[in-house]
DNA sequence: GCCGTTTTCGGCCCGACTGTTTTCAGTCG
């Protein structure tokens, strides 16, 4: 594990157990907001340990933490975090994630009753003890339990993919309901974030018999197996993810009997720009707004950005007029910023972007070539016509069949004899095709000493080289930055195809010195690639947030096997918007000419 | 513990829902 997110991690337990120990809450959350901050961070934090000043100047980063990371990167422990360790026992913070326990609950099952894991749980729930508990009653009892039942299956995100269409058909229901006049999601679906925790959706229902009737609907639709709320503005239901016939596709998951919360917010129509601010989030992100508007003499909430008065009451419900609030474009003027689009929303620095002229992001429409795709010749299951009809429908240009290479026996890799023999025809495809050119290429594996799989007079042949590894992803830091790094400097090499080899919620992948490679890559001329698909999205929005600032190439390629993955760059696309990724640096946003002319100057 | 276009001290975002309560605490997002 890297330096950051093994330090992250350490601060992240140490905020818990100072919950749990009844501290100062300002204090739990600043060690919150420091963990994030650090496990978002690109460069190692290491590096930078004995630099006070620098680390300072990150935001959420004091003298204090200053003195953690330094003390980390010297004594790699921290003596607070091994101090809290021995005052709270290690199985409460599991039962932090259980939903509806929070720190209080918690600390008083521990104090009164001895609670110290999911077991010691169990027993004081089924005993009746939990029940006698001061502010504790037979249905919070009940709560708990239903939730322990549940936290098994709900503890894991879903990857975005598997998020989106479940947000699809209950939007579909939503808006089938009779006098909803508007709906969408929310929450970090809508900010592309690439696991979803739980999915949110907002409607606007013309009158209180429209929203009680969407609250029923949406209560008792197929698939909810779980009502957790129903008030009159919000309902929280768990679905089962099986109901909406969303599996893993290629890659084989148990998520069977997996369920994910969705929850519903009814908002009033002139609210809907201030409520999908508030419920697109990030928490992180509304937390800066609401200062932000604070200092101009404002109040926001999800109703509306507000003058600020001394009443108690909610402005809304003195009928204070607002503003601004019916939509997003509104509320953030008002603040004085530029529109933000959602994939930027978190509180990473964002609320300078677009002070200085146009804020203008990487576009799904922008895209006209992909450059890392798979036919039936290695393990794709689409011919090179059947896939080159298809890039050509979406508008592209240029299209590049990069099909395994030898050492990936169980990916059918080619030969070098197969793959001349596939250059050629290629090369006549594309003499015989109009309208967009292919090319000849390969996903070259890195092997595990960084060489590649085929000689450099073979890899001279080919128009586009995408060099990505396959096996050894459990290596070290410092021997994958040193393989990757190897393929980087490799003059034949183009883009370096899903760097870290990590896969969403499943596998963490390498994790190399990310600001070496990128520092390479910027050197050789080399560009990384976002892998489109919702599994790997690799690299991921942090990497390219720090590619881009380098002023690094990057690839947003679908890694094409079958033909609905072409549907999959959207993914990436969010990706490299959260990663502020703009078309200039895309190569796959470029105009043909200047592609072609970037592959063949390495050639 | 962090932070500063009133501040180096004294603040630190805001509301809905639930359950156990006679006015509110805990949890969540």
């Amino acid at each position: 594990m890297g330096f950051n997110t093994e330090l992250a991690g350490l601060l992240d337990e140490m905020a818990a157990m100072l919950e749990l120990l009844g501290a100062n809450r300002f204090r739990v959350n600043a060690h919150q907001k420091a963990a994030r901050v650090i496990k978002d961070h690109p460069t190692d934090l290491s590096t930078l340990a004995e630099d006070e000043k620098a680390l300072t100047a990150i935001d959420g980063i004091g003298k204090g933490m200053a003195e953690k990371i330094r003390e980390f990167a010297s004594d790699e422990c921290l003596a607070e975090h091994d101090e809290l360790l021995s005052k709270v026992p290690a199985g409460l913070l599991r039962l932090l994630r259980v939903p509806g326990l929070g720190p209080k609950k918690i600390k008083l099952l521990w104090e009164e009753l001895g609670v110290e894991s999911v077991e010691d749980l169990r027993r004081v729930l089924d005993d009746g003890s939990a029940a006698e508990l001061k502010g504790m009653g037979a249905k919070t009892v009940e709560n708990i339990k239903d939730s322990l039942e549940f936290a098994s299956k709900a503890d894991r995100r879903l990857p975005i993919g598997m998020a989106r269409p479940i947000a699809e058909a209950m939007l579909e229901r939503v808006r089938g309901v009779k006098g909803v006049t508007r709906a969408e999601y929310a929450g970090s679906l809508r900010r592309g974030k690439e696991s979803i925790g739980d999915i949110d959706i907002l409607a606007v229902a013309k009158d209180e018999k429209a929203a009680q009737a969407l609250g029923e609907t949406f209560r008792g639709g197929d698939g909810v197996v779980k009502v957790l709320a129903a008030g009159d503005t919000k309902s929280s239901v768990r679905v089962e993810l099986a109901a909406f016939g969303v599996s893993s596709n290629r890659w084989v998951l148990d998520d069977s009997d997996q369920t994910v919360q969705v929850d519903l917010r009814i908002v009033p129509a002139e609210s809907w720009g201030a409520a999908m601010m508030y419920f697109t989030g990030s928490k992180e992100h509304n937390v800066k707004l609401r200062e932000r508007a604070l200092a101009r003499g404002l109040t926001l909430n999800e109703y509306g950005l507000f003058p600020e008065d001394d009443e108690d009451t909610p402005p809304q419900q003195r009928g204070v007029k607002p503003v601004a609030g019916k939509s997003e474009a509104e509320v953030y003027a008002r603040l004085e910023l530029a529109e933000l689009p959602p994939t930027v929303r978190e509180d990473r620095g964002e609320l300078g972007l677009g002070e200085d002229g146009e804020l203008r992001l990487i576009r799904v429409e922008d895209i006209r070539a992909d450059l890392h795709t798979h036919t039936t010749e290695s393990d794709g299951r689409m011919s090179l016509e059947e896939s080159a009809a298809i890039a050509k429908e979406r508008g592209f240009h240029t299209l590049a069949i990069t099909d395994h290479s030898k050492s990936s026996a169980v990916a059918n890799g080619l030969s070098v004899e197969r793959l001349r023999k596939q250059i050629e025809t290629i090369h006549e495809a594309d003499k015989q095709t109009t309208g967009i050119s292919l090319l000849a290429g390969s996903e070259v594996d890195i092997l595990v000493d960084g060489s590649l799989d085929y000689d450099d007079d073979v890899l001279a042949e080919l128009d586009v080289v995408v060099a990505s590894p396959h096996v050894g992803l459990k290596a070290k830091p410092a021997q994958a930055t040193k393989r990757l790094l190897k393929a980087i400097e490799h003059p034949l090499v183009h883009i370096i195809g899903h760097p870290t080899g990590r896969l969403v919620e499943r596998r963490p992948g390498l994790e190399p010195a990310m600001d070496e490679l990128i520092a390479a890559a910027v050197e050789h001329d080399v560009a990384l690639e976002i892998n489109a698909h919702w599994m790997r999205l690799d690299l991921r929005d942090t990497h390219v947030r720090a590619a881009v600032e380098a002023g690094c190439k990057i690839a947003i390629d679908c890694d094409v096997h079958h033909a609905e993955d072409y549907d999959n760059l959207i993914y990436g696309v969010l990706t490299g918007q959260r990663g502020w990724l703009t078309p200039d640096l895309c190569v796959n946003a470029w105009p043909k000419k200047k592609l072609h002319d970037w592959l063949s100057s390495k050639r």
